[in-house]
DNA sequence: TTTT
DNA sequence: TTTT
């Protein structure tokens, strides 16, 4: 059963261009590398910046989107969950990483593609570029990687006895 | 298309049992008062209470489960959004309400049922009884709310305004 | 002392220029409007969309900010809580309102001002007109948005290629 | 300029005794470790349960708070935002860390200190034993477990001692 | 690496 | 009343 809440909310802008694989399933993986800054003063009474890199994972048909339309420059709204993940580097060394898995987004603008009709080198709309080892198209629709139900289903179906 | 976000996060304490009714459809419905309390000192730096009444409502599995396992007392994570309807009442006049349409709900334990096994009217994890999908369609008025404002420093410093 | 959480988020667009009054104290108080849209599917298969207009007050400090940067079609973002008042209208008529009290907030850009330098019948920089007794302050604006939905998918469902 | 939205929520259970340190400044710093779990149902159908366990900090009266309230198994509200730190460990090897900066926390019940008075290794209410090089008895003790905003004044004000 |  |  699920025992607690593990819920994120980002608002910031894309250090690059999203990266989307595709599982052999066909599912897209699309990550991001997502920049948030804060301010604060330090006991000089100084502004000091700081930006956190956030690791953005959109899975299915959200990875779909976050790849198609998300543009290295983008203002981008995330809600999803951090997830920690642990493995063994190339080296040898265990290595930790964290990575926040996105269950909603929600694109703001801002520099919104780099390039709409004028010098990109990839038009904001067309259908991106995949790296995968992808075996076709069974891109199934499906539950989500972190996050509880959400009935609504069919709300307005009858009168509402209230 | 969505355009912006709308995110209500609450954690509190019922004020009474569920209310759970049915649409004609079957899809269940139901209501719970959530209280909420905050603090802030006043100008003359006292600590004062302000209790607000959420309305929240449960569509669907969620209403299902909402109406079987909460009770007066529970203590509840509550994620939804906010809705303002327009309506008008019996007397003809125009009323406003507001409800907090959950998405997400989670037990916190707390107060969890009012009678564990022992002396409750009703076994913490029976059925809901239901009222079943009636026609009538009267909006009550939402719980009382208590007094005192809330945010910043000297808020209540002087008249305001409005 | 504090009991519960009571925690709204909002990004939307300002459907007028706020409303800035200030107390006898010289505190200000910032009213906008401010629209979120959703979209669901109603039993019928078509898009449905709806807009909840929420009142955001802000206060003192904040209050300055958003009455002075903030204009009609403006992008924001809003933390804060909700707050319910009951009060008698002038008909006698026992009245209920809601608020969103805000504790932070942040510009997105969007329309930005409704003015930039051209036809805006008040400079997008300009110190608000205020009906109070105190003067403005300077601060800068801020970034720009549009909008995607954001549905989920599969997860776990083959090797993951990362 | 504050750029961005960098915001957690999280409810959970610490998983052991908070560890509060001391800057040479005063400050405190506390450390709690808190799980969340979440499920999904696998490829196959199957309930599948995975724990984040979180790196939580609270700094200056927050840290006191934390430190003197909050027990292995106690249940708490912590809303904070994601700081990412590199650094190089004893090895030689750069080394990731994750952690929540709190800036609110509520206390709610479950476990709640693990021992009311009988039994426990360390009263509840008892001042926090401390491992720190702090200059002597600023530590008041807090108020009753509040939510209360963030302090992170003098926060990079000296060493910090983990 | 973004953004202002 | 905003926005796309």
């Amino acid at each position: 059963m699920a025992r607690g809440i593990n819920k994120v909310i980002l608002v910031g802008n894309l250090g690059n261009d999203p990266e989307t694989r595709y599982t052999q399933g066909g599912m897209a993986i699309t990550r991001i590398s997502l920049a948030t800054t804060s301010v604060r003063k330090d006991k000089d009474g100084n502004q000091q910046e700081r930006t956190e890199w956030h690791r953005v994972v959109f899975f299915g048909k959200l990875g779909e989107i976050a790849g198609e339309y998300l543009r290295k420059g983008s203002s981008v709204y995330v809600e999803g969950s951090i997830r920690y993940d642990k493995y063994t580097g190339q080296d040898g060394q265990e290595k930790y990483s964290t990575d926040i898995i996105a269950d909603e987004m929600q694109m703001l603008g801002g520099r919104e593609g780099g390039g709409g009709g004028a010098g990109g080198d990839r038009p904001a709309r067309a259908p991106r570029q995949d790296y995968g080892n992808q075996g076709g198209g069974q891109r199934r629709p499906a539950p989500a990687p972190a996050s509880q139900p959400a009935p609504i289903d069919d709300f307005a179906d009858d009168d509402i006895p209230f």
